[in-house]
DNA sequence: CAGAAGTAATTCAACTTTCAACAAAATTGA
DNA sequence: TCAATTTTGTTGAAAGTTGAATTACTTCTG
């Protein structure tokens, strides 16, 4: 019997626009607040993980629990955090409990790093993003990708258990 | 008179939520739809670059005008353009009419692995992305971006006039 | 309690991206 | 016209990222 695939069920005109606009704002997004960034001396992955780090309790935590909660790599945290010790904004300490691990700890440095920078990010949230869109809108926003978010960590379980 | 800032302005709960549920679920739909690619050897960045040549007429276009519509530099265009080619997707020919130009072309074998992943990518856009919202969500979610997206050229322009 | 299996974090090697410098050609304008 | 400027695209080195391998522990199991 021949295999033939099911016929693709393409995008239609509006799920392209949605899909498109979505996609080509995110990457200018990303991009300008890059940007805004900048003269802070941090990129937005830097700074996701400062702010990670900022709000842990004592503002220390265990490397690997900081790589989840920014949502990178253990080896790309491993390899930022060495920059970022050269830098004085963070340090590393042996834990004491398990010999295996690490906590990383923010510094006085690192702290006063990040309380500067931080009204400028929040300003750049606004003027390219949260300021253009009204109240209603932000709430459809949450909604929409709290449900996208949902739904890729179904199809990600999904795929776990089947291993 | 000493120098005071402006009190930053905080996002609002509703606001940060937007803003958050935002970037998150931006990340991890972007890592789903690079693994889903993963069996085609393609990642986003270059399935990008290859569907913009391949709308091209001819399936051909000039280097400076690729990276700009798949929003990349043109040192980085030119480093994907040496390993596609290689890849035997693309080639490239010098432009008579402008001796410092370069056309990007797109082989027979790139289309054919373009055609070949597309199906693929579009089911990827819509499990992970587009069937997780109504007809309605996909209208407010494409205006919004539009929006964000028109207010940042603008912002650009602006920036650039300034000079 | 020994050793097998699991976990935390780093390192290594390969690859990708960025940035600055460059060459060649086209355009501008005095 | 012709020198200055701009544009096109590439290159090479440095920096960043990834995933596999590695090291050093901890936990589990009989």
């Amino acid at each position: 019997m021949p295999v033939k695939k099911s016929e693709p069920k393409w995008l239609t005109p509006k799920e392209l626009k949605a899909w498109r606009s979505y996609i080509v704002a995110s990457r200018r997004l990303w991009d300008a607040m890059e940007i805004d960034l900048a003269p802070h001396e941090l990129s937005m992955s830097d700074y996701e993980i400062l702010v990670h780090l900022s709000e842990a309790p004592e503002r220390q935590i265990r490397m690997s629990e900081l790589a989840t909660s920014a949502m990178i790599s253990k080896s790309r945290l491993s390899h930022r955090m060495k920059v970022m010790e050269k830098a004085g904004w963070v340090r590393r300490e042996v834990c004491k409990v398990d010999k295996r691990g690490q906590f990383a700890v923010m510094t006085e440095k690192g702290w006063k790093a990040i309380v500067k920078a931080a009204p400028d990010h929040v300003a750049s949230i606004r003027s390219r993003f949260i300021d253009h869109m009204t109240a209603k809108d932000q709430e459809d926003l949450a909604r929409i990708f709290e449900r996208v978010n949902e739904r890729m960590r179904e199809q990600f379980e999904k795929c776990e258990t089947e291993k």
